[in-house]
DNA sequence: CTGGTGACCTGGCTGC
DNA sequence: TGCAGCCAGGTCACCA
């Protein structure tokens, strides 16, 4: 799925076609997604406006005249914006119509995204409450990273890629951040150094902005809100290139699997 | 509390 | 061609 750049790129796609829109029509075509959609939502964003727009990990939070809507487009989630009407294809599961005629519509072929309603403070949602500071944000620097990682046995691949630690970065670039940081993947936690930290914290970091800059990661069917793919492909170092040489020193790149998710990693360059 | 695994769902690819 | 089996960008719920 998306991962933080992808969604980033969705939420800055869909802003302005959307932002100080009033929802003239909430139109479901699935019972659930991850979860059953709230049988009162069509009710509940009917005449709403959308105030503003924010992205919180890998979730797009709606901010409405009054209440939130929660969107996750979990691993083969999209949201797209257009002004012709078109009839909706399988697995386009839901659509939000605005008074002006613009729609803003989610496909999703697994299934396991989310849309959710918020009544409360969404940071107090039980889905987002517990997450780990934003990686592109200023809490999260090698000092944070040194402190979550004393007494830590899982590797530290498992610990960057837990929301609860820090949120957004998902399976291909917790591979290339590990990368450009030179650390094994399977290393445990409490043994990275606090110059490991410092090295992780920039290497995610970089590898976040310069994907977020290439319009995010098209792997095989991520687009754009306006649907057009990422550019960040060409610029994968080891994820998806298992048993090609390293880009950098040409040796054999290991391909092994952690926590039921592939791993790929230089056994020369990542120490 | 920590950490590992199954489950959710569909489609594409590989190999017999 | 057909089909079984495996894999995929996520992560919650549950269990030890």
């Amino acid at each position: 799925m998306p991962e933080l750049p992808e969604v980033e790129t969705t939420l800055r796609g869909i802003s302005k076609r959307i932002l100080n829109k009033q929802i003239n029509s909430f139109e479901p075509r699935t019972e659930k997604l991850r979860w059953p959609i709230n049988k009162n939502l069509k009710k509940f964003l009917k005449n709403k406006k959308v105030c503003s727009a924010e992205r919180r990990g890998k979730y797009i939070i709606l901010n409405l005249s009054k209440g939130h809507l929660l969107i996750h487009l979990g691993m083969s989630g999209k949201l797209r914006v257009f002004n012709k009407p078109t009839e909706p294809k399988k697995h386009e599961h839901w659509d939000i119509n605005f008074t002006d005629g613009w729609t803003l519509r989610y496909t999703d072929i697994r299934k396991f995204g989310a849309l959710i309603k918020i009544d409360t403070k969404p940071d107090q949602h039980k889905l987002l409450k517990n997450l780990g500071p934003e990686p592109l944000g200023n809490s999260f620097n090698g000092e944070y990273l040194f402190s979550v990682t004393r007494k830590k046995t899982r590797p530290i691949k498992n610990l960057i890629m837990d929301a609860n630690v820090v949120t957004g970065v998902g399976n291909i670039y917790a591979n290339e951040a590990l990368f450009l940081a030179g650390i094994r993947p399977r290393k445990q936690s409490r043994r990275l150094s606090k110059t490991n930290c410092e090295d992780l914290s920039r290497a995610i970091r970089q590898t976040l902005t310069e994907a977020i800059e290439a319009g995010g990661t098209t792997l095989k069917d991520y687009t754009n809100a306006s649907e057009a793919p990422g550019y960040f492909k060409k610029e994968l170092r080891v994820y998806d290139r298992g048993n090609l040489p390293c880009l950098t020193c040409g040796a054999k790149l290991k391909l092994i699997k952690q926590a039921n998710r592939q791993t790929v990693y230089c056994p020369v360059c990542q120490n």
